[in-house]
DNA sequence: GATAAGATTAACT
DNA sequence: GTTAATCTTATCC
């Protein structure tokens, strides 16, 4: 797998989102054990959404996202869970992208039991479910992401014809947008919004 | 200082 | 399909 490139990171975060389809996410335990999966669901946000935590401008929590792209983004989602952004843009701009969704390839069984037991389709169709099977918390929170122990591989190479843009999930404000990405067929994606396309 | 809402999930009817 | 769990942040006194 080739290194991560940040540069099509750099650019508009609806365009790092598409990119980030097809990544390979390889976190490394403390004690060494190796977690992997191919990143198939992503949502993108930046400063001019009204739906982005950005859009009201830089905050403490806020702060990786206006940092340089190719960084880890971690916040807490309804006091339960934590969820996995890869900054976007150029620094100064506040976006990011949401990681939705990973196809498991190395250590299932570990993610599994940080899981809680979940399997299958469930061990990661969500953002909260990704972060909690890759032991993801606060503790990574602008992390460079091409460094371990969490780091991304690859990019780019899903053709277009194989991925579905649809509105994003979960929002009250900027749901219209068309800025949710995903592999198509891929059992691994969230399926709670309409089609587009 | 108080309060409402939130880029969610799992359990339940 | 509906709802509880759980707490930080933003927004308004």
């Amino acid at each position: 797998m080739l290194p991560l490139d940040v540069a099509p990171l750099q650019g508009d975060a609806a365009s790092a989102a598409r990119w980030l389809l097809g990544a390979l996410l390889v976190r490394v335990l403390e004690d060494g054990t190796v977690l992997s999966g191919r990143i198939v669901e992503t949502e993108a946000y930046d400063q001019h959404d009204p739906a982005s935590h950005t859009y009201r401008g830089r905050t403490k929590r806020n702060a990786a996202m206006f940092g340089p792209a190719g960084r880890a983004y971690v916040y807490l989602s309804y006091g339960m869970h934590w969820c996995l952004n890869v900054t976007a843009g150029q620094s100064g701009f506040g976006a990011g992208v949401l990681l939705r969704g990973l196809e498991p390839l190395e250590g299932v069984s570990v993610m599994e039991s940080l899981r809680g037991g979940a399997r299958g389709r469930l061990l990661t169709n969500g953002p909260g479910k990704l972060a909690q099977a890759l032991a993801v918390t606060d503790a990574l929170y602008g992390h460079d992401l091409t460094l371990p122990p969490l780091q991304l591989f690859g990019g780019g190479r899903v053709p277009q014809r194989d991925t579905v843009t649809t509105t994003r999930i979960g929002l009250s404000r900027g749901a219209e947008a068309p800025l949710r990405f995903f592999i198509r067929d891929s059992p691994w994606v969230s399926r709670k919004a309409p089609l587009l396309n």
